[in-house]
DNA sequence: CGACCGATCGTCT
DNA sequence: GACGATCGGTCGA
């Protein structure tokens, strides 16, 4: 098992790694509680330019200040003021890069994610969206800027081998106010994975 | 099934 | 004071 080291944060396009991180593992360890899940669903924040993301026309506020660091941190931020969701922040310092974890499936302490969440270790849903997934994984605003290089918090390959036939592209979810940038092709899934919810499950536009 | 709606609070205007 | 990168429940067809 290895930890994902800096370098690969740093990279240039947020894109390329919002369609790696499938099939990683992440891990948190809380208090001693371990959780891992491995990651099926995420969404890319392209800087700047993207109307869909907070750093949108370089906007720099207290909350969107995580984003300008240096890639390799966690953004998490409160959605609806009740969901923690939980962004990588990737690039160099000043380009405000981010992925969303939006779905991950079980891997280990399956009996703490299903205290933390109050759902049936069976429920499907239990990781499926990027306000259950916090939930499972303990992540929440507290974690803000929290390093994914240290030993609490972390993602991780293991080995796991994803055909490229088994990842598909889609429009990312819930930004309809992006005007154009709503249907660019920046949500990746694991094709037919159960653990990515079923509202969410097919919106095919790519598949290579 | 799909459409709709309420929950709930940090952040920005 | 308004508004979400959501979720889960309800209602009607």
């Amino acid at each position: 098992m290895k930890k994902l080291k800096a370098s690969y944060y740093q990279r240039s396009d947020v894109v390329e790694i919002a369609r790696d991180l499938l099939g990683k593992l992440v891990i948190t360890k809380w208090e001693g509680q371990l959780t891992a899940g491995r990651i099926v669903e995420t969404e890319a924040y392209r800087g700047i330019t993207d109307r869909a993301s907070h750093a949108f026309g370089a906007k720099r506020t207290a909350r969107t200040e995580v984003m300008y660091a240096t890639g390799g941190i966690a953004y998490v931020y409160l959605c609806y003021g009740l969901h923690h969701l939980c962004n990588v922040v990737t690039g160099t310092r000043d380009e405000p890069h981010a992925v969303l974890l939006r779905g991950i499936e079980p891997v280990e302490g399956l009996t703490i994610m299903s205290k933390r969440t109050g759902k049936g270790k069976d429920d499907k849903t239990i990781g499926a969206g990027p306000g259950n997934l916090s939930r499972a994984l303990g992540i929440s605003l507290a974690h803000n800027g929290h390093s994914l290089l240290g030993d609490s918090f972390y993602i991780a390959e293991d080995g796991f081998l994803l055909p490229e036939k088994n990842i598909m592209a889609t429009p990312r979810i819930g930004v309809d106010y992006a005007g154009e940038d709503a249907s660019l092709p920046y949500r990746f899934i694991i094709h037919n994975n159960p653990w990515i919810s079923k509202k969410n499950a097919f919106l095919p536009i790519k598949n290579d």
